[in-house]
DNA sequence: TTGCTTATTGAGAATAATACTTATTAAGGA
DNA sequence: TCCTTAATAAGTATTATTCTCAATAAGCAA
């Protein structure tokens, strides 16, 4: 419920000795305005910031996307071949699940409170500090059933 | 419990107007008998096969793994950065889900039947063909917690 | 069993997402 | 304000996976 402000970022990056810089602000800042059932591509955010006049490298996209899923902050989804895509990651009340088309990559999003419930006993069981919980259901949707494409 | 046999998947083929092949029976056999808790990337499969002295080539492989998890016979995860893994997918009492270390990739299973009843229900209520479901928790494990190393 | 159609294979080339390299810039702390 | 070094930008390199196409063989019907 509590967004995750630039000075929250800047205390867990500086605790590690690393930096808050304006990329990485302007991309936490994308993504907590990112409406609900987005989800971005390191090419789509690119994009959606040169389109906002930021003119961050992808280099940097790159580092920044793999950086804040590694502290948590965004969860890296499997949504499409080749590719992955990204959005912020909240806890419950908006944590939420994906249900997936592995033909047309078409994606519903559901939520579950258990399953985030039997993640956190799962890694503390483990002592493992969780990142994120995602629970992915490859299906094949109602139209690709109908459709007769190969595969 | 029941095994997938090599009739079975020939039906399954044939039906869609494909066919079974040596190699693809072959691919089966291999995940079939693969010890549990092991997980085969598509070289890992592709030396695995050369050791026993079938000479399969990579682009079949990965036609095969993609053709199989597209059929719900083998599930495909992101166990690491850069490639998939896969195994057989099997049904409750042996369907399971992973704990990941994003650091080190240490991966540890876990069943928990509700989940698949839930992906089963999820899939079913939007009309969806169920293939696959599978809970991902990354998290870091105890070993990398300690580790002094960035990211 | 034989022959025909066409799905599948193998080899190599092509693609594309992501990681790496390095000179330059700038964040954070003293 | 200065210094150390983390981070950036641009370009290059890597590599998992897909594509192309000629040769092969599975499935089916006669
Ligand atoms: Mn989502
Ligand atoms: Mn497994
Ligand atoms: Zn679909
Ligand atoms: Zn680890």
């Amino acid at each position: 419920m509590t967004a995750y402000t630039a000075t929250a970022l800047k205390s867990e990056l500086n605790e590690r000795g690393w930096r808050l810089t304006p990329q990485r602000e302007t991309i936490l800042q994308i993504f907590q305005d990112l409406p609900k059932g987005n989800h971005l591509s390191a090419e789509d955010l690119h994009n959606l910031l040169q389109a906002e006049g930021h003119a961050i490298s992808l280099s940097t996209i790159y580092r920044t996307l793999k950086l804040m899923a590694r502290m948590g902050i965004l969860r890296e989804l499997e949504l499409a071949e080749g590719h992955k895509h990204y959005e912020i990651n909240q806890p419950s009340p908006h944590h939420h699940h994906h249900l997936i088309c592995v033909k047309c990559n078409k994606t519903i999003e559901f939520k579950n409170d258990a399953i985030l419930k039997t993640g956190t006993r799962t890694a503390q069981k483990e002592g493992y500090h969780l990142l994120d919980c995602q629970l992915m259901i490859h299906a094949i949707c109602p139209a690709c059933q109908r459709s007769l494409l190969p595969m």
